[in-house]
Parts: C-alpha cells; structure tokens; sequence
DNA sequence: CTGAAAGCGCTTACAG
DNA sequence: CTGAAAGCGCTTACAG
C-alpha cells in the first residue's frame, strides 16, 4: 500500500503538504493540491487510519451495544444508527450483550479500548453497573446504563395514549398487560396507562382497569389472556392493551381460538410497532416508537457536547390499525 | 491513560519486557512478569489499539456487510457473526449496503481502510461487482460478491428435501413459487426443486408441477396464491412450496381468506425458517438455513487460510411443522 | 505558503 | 533472559 511519503515524493512535496490537503486545509496553493490529488489518484493512496488514529486518539467509529440484535426492535435502532452514522463517515462496531451485565461489561470494556468516537449503549438491565472511568461519551438508548444519559420513547405518554384512545372508542372494562417491572420501560408504560385511567376516571365513573402483570414476550401474552378469560363472559374487558406488541399478538391468537372476534367482540392494542403489528391479522393497534429520530438524536448528542448532555423522552405516535373499534354494546 | 511506559516504569522494567508479558512471550522470568502484572493493575493499564495496530498492521476487528440489519436472516447472522467473533476477541463492524451496490462499494471501502482481520459480506446483488485490491480477506456468505469464496446454504438441496416431503405425504399436484431470478438463491431452489420433482415423476407418472414466479416477499405471496386460486378448484394444487418463508406466509393467509383449510385441504412450504414460521397459524413447515453454522465456518475461514479457499455449501434442516399433511382424497 | 522534525504508543529484530 | 533502539504512518506546532 502506498502511504503518505510515497505521495509526498511522487507530487514532489513534503509529507506535511500531502497531510494538509488531506485534511483540506485551505492555506495551501491550488498548483500544490492538485499535484497531490494526482499523486493520490494514481498512486490509489488510502490514509493509515490506525496511524491517524494513534496521532489524533481519535476514530471514526461509534459504538453500539444492544442486548440482542436479533430483536426487531434493536435491529431497527441498529440501522437507523448505523445508517446516520454513515452519512458522517463513521462505521459502527457491533455488540450483542446477551442480556448478560458481565458480557455486556466486556463488551463495553472491547469496544472502550478501540477509542471510538463514542458509545451508544441499550443496557441488559437498568439495575446499576459499574461506571466506566474514560473520557470517551457513553449514551443510553431505550434502556438506561447506569448513570449515562438517557434518550428513550416517552413510555408514559405513549402508554396514556392508548388509554385515550381506548377510552374515546366508549370501552369501559379495560384490561392492561404489563411488561416486567424490573425495567424503566416496563413500569413508565404502566404507571402512564394507570395514571391516565385514573384521570379519565373522573369522566366517567363506570371506567374500569385491571392490571396483569407478564414479560414483554408473545408466550406472556397467550398465558394472561387465557386467565383473562378464563372467567365468566360477563365479566370480560372489552378492551386490552399491553406492554408490547408480542404480548398483544399473544393475545390476538388467544382471541382467535376462543373465538372471540378482534375487533367486534375484543379491542386489542399494542406498544413499539414491530414490523409484524402490521402482519398480523387483524393489524394491531399500537404505539409506535420513534426510532429513527431515537438514533438521530443519540448520534447528534455524541458528535455535539455529550458532556452536559439530560436525559432526553421523545414522544410516540399512536397508530391505529384495524384490532380496535367502538366497544360493543352489553347487556 | 497509562502507556505502556508508565507500566515499564513502575515495574522497574524496559518497555520491551513489558510488551513481551502482554503477548505471554514465556521467556520472561516469573520475578519479572509478577511485577509488570502489578504495575498494569494497579495503573489500570490498557493498551493502546491504534499504536498495536500501526505496528502490526492488524487489527481485532472483522467487518461484516449486509443488505439490511433489520432483515430476520440477516439479523440472525450477524448475531452469530457477532457471538463467534467475540469468542476470538475480535469486534465486528457492521455495515448496511441497503441493496443498493453503490453504498455497498462505499461501505466495503471504508471498512477495507480500517484494515480488518477479514470482511464477510452478504453482497446485494450477485451481478459483477469491482474486485478490491487489497490483501484483506473477503468472504461471501449466503449471496456471492463477484469472485469471492462464497460460503451458503445447499439451496437446491433444501428445496429438494421439501419436494421429497411433500411427495411422501402423498401431493401429486404441487405448486411452487419461486424467487427473483437474478438472484443465485432463488435460481438454485427453483432449479434443486424441478430436478427432485423431475426424479419423483418417474416413480409416479401423475406428479404434476406448475411453477411461478415473485419476488421473496409477502406480497407476493398473495399475489400468485389469489391466482393460483382463480381457476376452477379441481384444478388447484394440493401443495405449495414457495422460495422463502414470507412468500408462504402469503400463501397462508389468502388460503384463509378463501376459506381453503391448511393442512387439510392444502399443505404449505416455506423455506428459510425465520422466526415468524413457529408464530404463524399454522406454524409452518420449511427448511432452516443452518445460520450458526454459516457464520462459523466464515469466521473460521477468516482465521484459516481464506486464500486458498473455495465454496462452501452447508445443508438445511427439513422442520415439519402442521401446515403440511397428507395429500386430501379428491374425486 | 511550505517544509523539517518531533512524537503518538506500541512491537520486534538485535545485542549482550 | 532483558534492554536499547528503530520504526510503523500519520499530524501538528514551529521556522522560515
């Protein structure tokens, strides 16, 4: 490979002009830059980043950890951050956590000694862990690590959305299925939807919730469901919401097999819009997070002063498919 | 941040000794190392991975390509990528083409730059692409780019296997949908499929074939299935198989519209196995892409002599799930 | 406006 | 078995 001197030699300059053009220092006279675009050209010189880099301890690469990439939701981030990354010239370096805090922390400790430009973290737990001393800005996406800034859907409100919804649909015996309370995400999204229950309350009194309580899976969703009603009819909700899209789907497919219609009989509403809320028959009504503007953000804050950087909730969009409906008349 | 001077100071040693402790040269006395082992825990000590990489002109990392990330079977790849790069301490970048060969050539550029152990690209098109000069490892997996060792899944094999199952349940009239043509994996299931077939009607005189032709996707799955359907239903096929799973999922719900009874009125055959195969109803039956194993030979290559390297099939699994059965009795 | 030179933090022959 | 020194390919004050 051709480096720096044999450009330098080849459009007969110094090793310092070549380095100036490079990095388009506008001090040197066009006759020399365009002997040394030449050079460049013909030579198919490519800059030693690991050189640049040992001089400026800087890289341009920008570090991700989710817990699994394989997750819908983390495969959208990925993107979106891979993708907004590109457009500066930085590549992004890859790690999957497991859901693992010890794997995660070797990870972050990998991805720390290559000095990237700085690190985008979807932590396995929001319970603490270990502060990483480094001056290189780490960030938390969706799922807070430890201390580090927090960009996040606003849970809460997305979650009082649906409440909204549900409630101007006229559905009075409302059923929410919480994910894990363990996580930030899992409890926002509950308290949201219970704290705009309670207000909606005051509209109107018959307003009824109960609450059950399962992981954000698809399995979760088909176990409540079944206990949801496994009571007499007349005591169903006439609407459920959920923690996640899967735990909706769960119940979808619980729905179908007792035969109870989504959405005549049943409104069902999910939260994140994973690409098969869309598949689903029927669609699934749903919360959709803002993923491309969560990586957009998280990417801005890393490149601008990540230092004095807040936490930061963006708001989610309510998506209204064909799995709610006007709640049906009883009685 | 300690250097690797610091530590040599602390530990009463020359910078050498301390280079060769890091590397686990074992002709450094015990006495020796013990101290340096001292110094570098207690200075925290990491060492530099851009001075590493100057000096040796590698560097821990292998670049990964893909069409897109958010992809289920490209996704689950570069998880297992990923996993299996990490157990050699090496990072992975990854990089989206977005199918798009230009980005493609873009991002295999950038990352050839920063001089990775080995790059595994899953190409976005398997028409002629630049080759890269460069004494860097280039592995394709699962969809060739121009000359480079490809390492993929016995397509033609695969879909032999569902031609062979659905003709010992019994179908003597099969449909199959097949995928773009401009693409090596859906020309080698078509061709794998038609050649078993071809074979089977030798021991069976009445097998019928009738082929068509969509993309991968869902919708086209639809499409052809509401045509396959259009004619009179003693003409219909008692099987489907089809190029991917998203093609059969498409498949199954116009079969439902239509009120055709899956697996008894009509067996139905992905391929692929992506996640939504167990969660569809009903779950179906295709062939899995043996993903793990793929990405583990490619990594394996990469640390082996990828030079003198050639093409690689690895087989598919058959999974036989409820939406195929015996062929119905008609007339 | 351009060039000569120091130095980033390592690894690796080479002496001893 | 250990150390002194060269050098990987850049960037960046500093002189001129």
């Amino acid at each position: 490979m051709a480096t720096i001197r044999d450009v330098a030699q080849s459009a007969g300059v110094s090793v310092g002009t070549v380095s100036k053009v490079l990095s388009g220092d506008p001090t040197v006279k066009k006759v020399l830059r365009d002997r040394v675009m030449t050079a460049i050209d013909q030579l198919g010189y490519r800059p030693n980043l690991a050189a640049r880099a040992l001089r400026t301890n800087r890289v341009d690469v920008i570090g991700l950890v989710v817990p699994d990439i394989t997750n819908p939701f983390f495969a959208q981030l990925a993107k979106a951050i891979e993708t907004e990354a590109a457009s500066r010239g930085h590549t992004v370096m890859l790690a999957n956590s497991h859901d693992c805090p010890d794997t995660e922390r070797r990870q972050l400790l990998a991805l720390l000694d290559r000095s990237p430009r700085g690190i985008v973290i979807c932590s396995a737990s929001d319970e603490g862990a270990p502060t990483y001393r480094s001056d290189i800005p780490i960030l938390s996406i969706d799922r807070r690590l430890d201390h580090y800034p927090l960009i996040s859907t606003d849970h809460a409100d997305g979650a009082a959305q649906i409440a909204d919804h549900l409630f101007e649909l006229g559905h009075r015996h409302i059923a929410y299925i919480a994910g894990p309370q363990n996580t930030m995400a899992g409890r926002a999204r509950l308290t949201g939807f219970q704290g705009r229950i309670k207000n909606l309350a005051r509209q109107d009194q018959k307003l009824r919730l109960q609450t059950h309580q399962g992981q954000f899976d698809y399995q979760s969703g088909e176990d409540i469901a079944r206990q949801i009603f496994s009571g007499r009819a007349d005591t169903w909700p006439t609407a459920i919401a959920t923690a996640s899209d899967q735990l909706a789907i769960g119940v979808l497919r619980v729905a179908r097999d007792l035969g109870i219609s989504v959405p005549d009989d049943l409104s069902v509403a999910g939260f994140d819009d994973i690409e098969l809320a869309s598949l689903v028959v029927p669609r699934l009504t749903t919360l959709r997070q803002p993923v491309t503007k969560l990586a957009e953000t998280a990417i801005a804050a890393l490149f601008g002063s990540a230092e004095n950087m807040s936490d930061l909730l963006l708001p989610g969009s309510l998506v209204v498919r064909s799995s709610t409906a006007a709640a049906p008349i009883r009685r």
